[in-house]
DNA sequence: AAGAATTTACTCTACAGTGTAGAAATGCCA
DNA sequence: TGGCATTTCTACACTGTAGAGTAAATTCTT
């Protein structure tokens, strides 16, 4: 019954901006809680793409922001995450957890 | 002057099954690494198409393994890390843990 | 106050790259 | 030769990525 199917890295760096934008979580925010954060170029097409494919899939939902802009502009569209979405989230995070149990980024220093 | 590209999720899985089976990292026994691991269900063919394309990449060096085989069977592909493929895998755990700093894995238990 | 300009944000299209599966082929040993 | 362990091949669906274009809201202009 929980969902079975695997998220994409980008997927999971969108699931987790939106988890941590909370009632700030739309397009453009978003690609810039990633640039910021993990300091990579991301492209707004990206962020949307991945932003709509994932409410396809019902890991999203979203409504437009109800709040008065600033100086104008177009309505934002706010997602959060379903119940769907978290339970994919932490499985993926699981996932990669275990797989990197007991590795420290140091350990890959050295390699050649 | 680094790497520039992104891992895919599987891709990070493989390079960590690698790195941490070491001597022993082919194709047969990164996969049995990553179901027992992450307790989910991956075909040969995705295994080896991942090591292939990453090979092809730089990120993976390979060799034929010279041991004997126990009771016959085709000699083993061992596959290691290059400099490119460590330095890969540590900026995608890198990104992903800034994205996910200060998010425990029971902050996503709740959700709606 | 109407229309233009400005601001902010979202939509669309297209293509390369990654994820996935499983049947078939290969090389080795007894 | 026959059985076994392991790899190769092929094909297609899904994810990653970019950027130009479009839309809605406010503010400026006259």
């Amino acid at each position: 019954m929980p969902p079975r199917d695997n998220l994409g890295e980008f997927e999971q760096l969108v699931l987790l901006a939106v988890f941590r934008l909370k009632a700030d979580a739309y397009g453009m925010r978003v690609r810039q809680e990633i640039e910021t954060r993990t300091n990579r170029p991301t492209s707004i097409g990206a962020v949307y793409a991945t932003l709509d494919r994932m409410e396809s899939k019902g890991l999203l939902r979203s409504e437009v922001g109800e709040s008065t802009p600033a100086r104008g502009g177009r309505p934002k569209k706010i997602f959060t995450l379903t119940a769907l979405g978290s339970d994919s989230l932490r499985r993926s995070m699981e996932a990669l957890s275990k797989m990197r149990h007991g590795i420290k980024m140091g350990d890959l220093e050295w390699l050649v």
